[in-house]
DNA sequence: TTGTAGGCGTTATCAT
DNA sequence: ATGATAACGCCTACAA
């Protein structure tokens, strides 16, 4: 069995009022009963009870996390960012798979809130009206990753996706290309899919350029679905002379079929991607992207969830739907370039 | 302030006793006084507190994990297996980052051991002295992921390093290679990776191939490092004709040299990978590689830690350093193929 | 069937 | 400086 601090008071002869305070070093205690204490501690292999103390001490230093799959870098970066900000905040995170499943969000946000967590952090593929609500009754602060819908009322954090979207578009532009695909996740209520798509639009009507519906695809952020996708669009005969795809693994899907069927990247088709993970420069051609600080947006988010769960009140009000802007940038790798045929 | 189980009580005008057996659905409470408890706990949105529930019942649901880093694949694969079975088996888990620094594991599997965790699974990317010690140590149950070392006395669960080794290199001398690289982890006491080793080995012997020295290389499963080292033998003129890499990204990194330096692959060089990261089969060449089941593989240490837990000796013992061997497969896709020199 | 009361391991407030 | 002792929220004999 495990000792406790009962076993150490007993067996250095003091109290276990005592044994607290050195193990708190809070208060002062003589040099003698500090000594005994440390000696029976340390004989006893004793560990202060964090199950005991949380109890107690009303409060809980784990940030529940919730993200659809960890075989993604996308998630993989904002992780990371999050781990090392919260273990350096003496925080810990408890980590939960979705599956994009949104029962499965919604008990895993209860299991958090019976726990009395710090705080939630949430990623999600697609944010169903489920998980909106409960999201908003929440009793204790909850962040949205990189998404946002019209109802949610927490705070998000992001890059700006419509100034994103619109650098890119115009970045293909300026290399003259008119006929260029979007890749989107799905048609769903997804407020920074909008963004991104009115970002595309805008950029194309300022240069004159109509949107060509049947070129604009949903992807689900998955690479097997943006495979198929693109290859219909071989088989059609209708191939854009360059495609910006709103994630870096729907990126490489196109990028696969264009590859498997013969046309060459970007000599034929220029492909941009959407966030960098870290395969994105290790794929060939290296893609050009649009690049997201994963790892800054995690630190962030676990910064803000630390602020209201002590600040209550000061500085970042929970739940008041406001969105904390992370500035992307686009990074011109291989996988993009002048459009032949307006050569 | 959150409701607790004396609201419920007061409110519902019974005793905390009933309402903790109608929370539990133990023991036999009348109809009448279940409904009022159940009206009471809807009212007040009660929520039991699994602190105070831990606390009592002496007992955590709770797995600790460590790993090196989210931005990798390998560990998202194993990741996506943990948790899976455990949030089946009704745990939740608790994850840690080392980023490789044995400090950190130490620290770690201290917080983990502090809270009382049902066990800990543990991945490293090289097993240093101090982290060996004090997994010896633990109280809690530990497994060890795909990696061992002699004293390291803990289960762990992995393939058949040997034989997936011995397999990889028969394949490619079948192919005709004769000059074949290998790329491992790094000069260390990690256990498998001299398996491998010895497996390699063992199949250039048993077709009389002498083993070049110059072409074992140390990438430390990195993928920068790994193109590097490709890069050095490309200069030196000193390039193989097939190269195994004992992980995915080191095989990337090879590729990559490759490739930018104008060779092809898999008809100039042929490159094999390790693990079968969903990455493999994604990039260009698809890579050939020895595939490990990543998701069954943390499946089946969450069970092994669920078992200890609460078996206690029926089945598995704990610490008693057995392995748990999980059946791996050679996939050939893109990246190799015959050697061209022995046509 | 239901209620009372004694822990679980800590922290924190009193006295002393 | 130190030691009782009352919480923290819940479970569970033991009584009634």
């Amino acid at each position: 069995m495990k000792a406790t601090i009962k076993d150490v008071a007993d067996r250095s002869g003091v109290s276990i009022a005592t044994v607290s305070r050195v193990i708190n070093g809070a208060a002062v205690v003589s040099e003698k009963s500090r000594k005994k204490v440390l000696k029976a501690i340390e004989e006893l292999d004793f560990k202060p009870n964090q199950v005991a103390r949380n109890l107690v001490m009303q409060k809980n230093t784990t940030i529940g996390i919730i993200v659809p799959t960890l075989g993604n870098q996308f998630y993989g970066g904002i992780l990371n960012g999050i781990e090392d900000a919260s273990s350096e905040m003496g925080y810990d995170i408890m980590l939960c798979t979705s599956g994009g499943d949104s029962k499965k969000e919604v008990r895993y946000l209860d299991a958090f809130e019976e726990r009395h967590c710090a705080g939630v952090i949430i990623m999600t593929r697609k944010l169903e009206n489920e998980t909106v609500q409960k999201i908003n009754s929440m009793e204790i602060p909850v962040i949205m990753m990189n998404r946002n819908t019209s109802g949610l009322k927490c705070p998000t954090v992001s890059i700006d996706n419509f100034r994103a979207a619109y650098e890119v578009t115009n970045y293909l532009i300026d290399h003259g290309h008119t006929r260029i695909a979007l890749f989107r996740n799905s048609v769903d209520i997804d407020a920074f899919g909008v963004e991104q798509y009115s970002g595309f639009e805008r950029a194309l009507a300022e240069h004159d350029i109509d949107i060509d519906r049947s070129l604009v695809k949903y992807g689900e952020f998955k690479i097997q679905k943006s495979y198929e996708l693109m290859k219909g669009l071989i088989e059609e005969g209708n191939v854009p002379t360059a495609v910006i795809a709103t994630s870096d693994v729907m990126a490489i899907g196109v990028c696969n079929a264009l590859l498997d069927s013969g046309y060459r990247v970007p000599e034929d088709v220029s492909v941009v991607g959407f966030n960098d993970i870290e395969l994105a420069k290790y794929y060939r051609p290296a893609l050009t992207v649009i690049h997201q600080p994963l790892k800054v947006m995690g630190d962030e988010a676990v910064q803000m969830i630390i602020s209201m769960d002590k600040g209550e009140g000061r500085g970042i009000i929970p739940n008041d739907g406001r969105t904390v802007i992370l500035s992307h940038r686009l990074i011109e790798r291989q996988s993009s370039g002048k459009c032949k045929e307006a050569e």
